[in-house]
DNA sequence: CAAACACTTGGCCATTTAACCAAATGATAA
DNA sequence: TTATCATTTGGTTAAATGGCCAAGTGTTTG
C-alpha cells in the first residue's frame, strides 16, 4: 500500500465513518426531502439537543451535509443524495446475513 | 424514531462501521479480484499478521466477507461485491468537498 | 440593552477501537 | 509424534467516540 493509496483509503473512511452511527443515518433520511433546523430533528432522537448537534457537525466536517442560518434557527440539508441511495447495498449485506443465519438455526 | 426504526438502523451502521478502515478498505479491494489467504494480504498491509487477522474478522463478522480453509492457509472472499461500487458516491463527496476547500483559499 | 431563544462548544466520563506481542489452535511435514 | 507453518485469540495500552451537563455565541424580541 502506497501512501498516496493510504490517504485515498483514509479519506474514504472518513466519510463513512461519519455515516456509521444509527442517529446520524436517521438525521440524514430526514434531510432527504427537504432540509430541517436542529429542534425539527431534535424532536425525533431521544437524546440532548448538543448531541444532536454534534452528530450533524461531524457530517458537516465529512462534507455530508451543509448547513446556512436563517435567523435564530440553523437549517442542515444533505449535500449528496447518493449516499442515501447506496444504503440499497448496505441493506443487502443485512439481509443476506439474516438469511444465513436463519439457515443456522 | 421507534424501536423497530433504531433497530434497522443500527444493523445499517454496523456495516458501514466494518467498512469506515482504511485497511479494510484496502483489503476488500484486493478481495475484489479473486480471494486470498491472509498470508497475502499481510504482505501489502504495514502491519502485524495478527492486526489482519482482526480486521478480516471483523469483516467476517459484518457479513461482508467469507473464508474458507485449505490445508494450512484460510482464504477470504468478498460476499458483496456492490459494496465496492458504492464507493463512488463516497469518492463524489471526498472530490466535492477538495473543491470546496480549494474554493477557500 | 436585557432577556429569551436556537445552537455550538468545552469538560467530563464510560465505552469502544486499534495496535502490538505473546500464547493458543489447527493442519501438514518431517 | 514432534516440529513447523498459517492463523486466531487474549492481554495490554493509547487514542477515539458518544453521551450529558454547563457555559458560551449569535439573533431576535421585549
Amino acid at each position: 500500500m502506497t501512501a498516496e493509496q493510504q490517504r485515498k483509503l483514509t479519506a474514504r473512511a472518513a466519510v463513512l465513518k461519519a455515516l456509521a452511527h444509527p442517529t446520524r443515518l436517521w438525521l440524514l433520511e430526514q434531510l432527504q426531502q427537504q432540509e430541517h433546523c436542529v429542534c425539527d430533528l431534535t424532536d425525533g432522537v431521544n437524546a440532548d439537543i448538543s448531541t444532536v448537534s454534534k452528530h450533524l457537525s461531524v457530517l458537516k466536517q465529512a462534507g455530508i451535509v451543509r448547513s446556512r442560518r436563517d435567523g435564530k434557527q440553523i437549517y442542515y440539508r444533505l449535500e449528496t443524495p447518493c449516499l442515501l441511495k447506496m444504503l440499497s447495498c448496505v441493506e443487502s449485506v443485512i439481509e443476506k446475513n439474516a438469511k444465513n443465519h436463519a439457515e443456522l438455526v
